[in-house]
DNA sequence: GTCTATATTGAGATAGAC
DNA sequence: GTCTATCTCAATATAGAC
């Protein structure tokens, strides 16, 4: 099917989010402007309009989309892990499941987690709960491998958003071309997780 | 020394950084105008320029007062250890230090981890220096305590900023009417980063 | 679907009176 | 030291032509 001259809608859509993704990962939400987004993009500021109704909405639609892809890779990966297996091989897949997410989109991680301030408070609101969808999958293998007194646990839901801080905090100063290898730097961070759930 | 009537610049100086501190926090640096500060002051935007050349300079003095401020804290308690206290009780030491340091002041936290990409990058530059002289401090106990083979360290740097991002990550949830009093999670803490540096 | 043009609002910063 | 007034610029968002 020939498309009218200037028709690029399946296109610019998916551009408009890269290009606001990339720009307010930089810059910041509030220092970002459509115009700025635009020229990325290679429209003028008005067309932007056609691919979300106002600023905020765009800034909501890309955290979502984040935390919706976070789930549901972790549903996938969750889901190829044996019935028998202990709570320290979860925990280790774990590890390494939220390194290897969040290292893959820089981003999309810097954005949801710098500009929850620029959201209503509905919005907020909506991604907290997926926030602890996520953190809840964590500590249900922290539960897990205290009942089997595998591991030594004083406060498990410290413990989960202590783990889940130290794991994040990588994607603040990880390299592609760093000292280490990637594979390296994961058998580090499930040593100190380890660690910090008392298995030695 | 009676002042003439509308003089208060000792006392209008101090409020104009403590505005601006919790109103950037709250809202973000590029989100939160010169008005808004002078409104929260009690004075009109331009008087405001007379504590400050400009808004990016207002910035990065928040920031920097912070870190100067976190550096001599950190000064005046390593000044404050024995010469002969071991390695896991000056690393213990470093933890409640840390945690008592951040928690008392999140709103500088915030603004000093979350507003760099809005600073120029010589200001950048010059707050960076400042940070890695901080995790410096706690490297040293690190290798001090993995040279006296009582600490098990598969990487120091590492090590380092993952008990760095562990502990900053307490000021995004900790709440002071919440469920543990700071005695109680200074302990918890001290013992995952125990566990994560290999000592039982 | 994208453009140009524009309505409206508010930003950072400065000048000069008091 | 603070005020009022203002300059200059850029923001979000919309309207209507093509």
């Amino acid at each position: 099917m020939a498309r009218k001259t200037g028709s690029h809608g399946d296109i610019t859509g998916p551009k408009v989010h890269a290009a606001a993704l990339r720009l307010i990962a930089r810059h910041g939400f509030a220092a970002v402007s459509m115009r700025q987004i635009a020229h990325e993009v290679g429209v003028q500021a008005g067309a932007l309009y056609r691919y979300t109704p106002d600023k905020q909405t765009l800034l909501f639609d890309l955290m979502r989309g984040h935390m919706d892809a976070l789930l549901a890779a972790r549903a996938a990966a969750a889901g190829g892990v044996a019935v028998f297996d202990t709570p320290l091989i979860r925990l280790d897949e774990f590890v390494r499941f939220h390194i290897r997410f969040h290292l893959e989109r820089p981003d999309a991680v810097f954005v949801s987690y710098m500009e929850l301030r620029n959201l209503t408070p509905e919005n907020f609101a909506a991604l907290e709960a997926l926030r602890r969808d996520y953190e809840d999958q964590l500590e249900v293998i922290l539960l897990s491998g205290a009942a089997a007194g595998e591991f030594g646990l004083t406060d498990t839901k410290i413990t989960t958003l202590a783990i889940i801080a130290m794991l994040t905090g990588l994607t603040t100063w990880y390299r592609e071309d760093g000292r280490l290898p990637l594979t390296q730097i994961e058998r580090i961070y499930t040593g100190l997780v380890r660690g910090a759930v008392g298995v030695s």
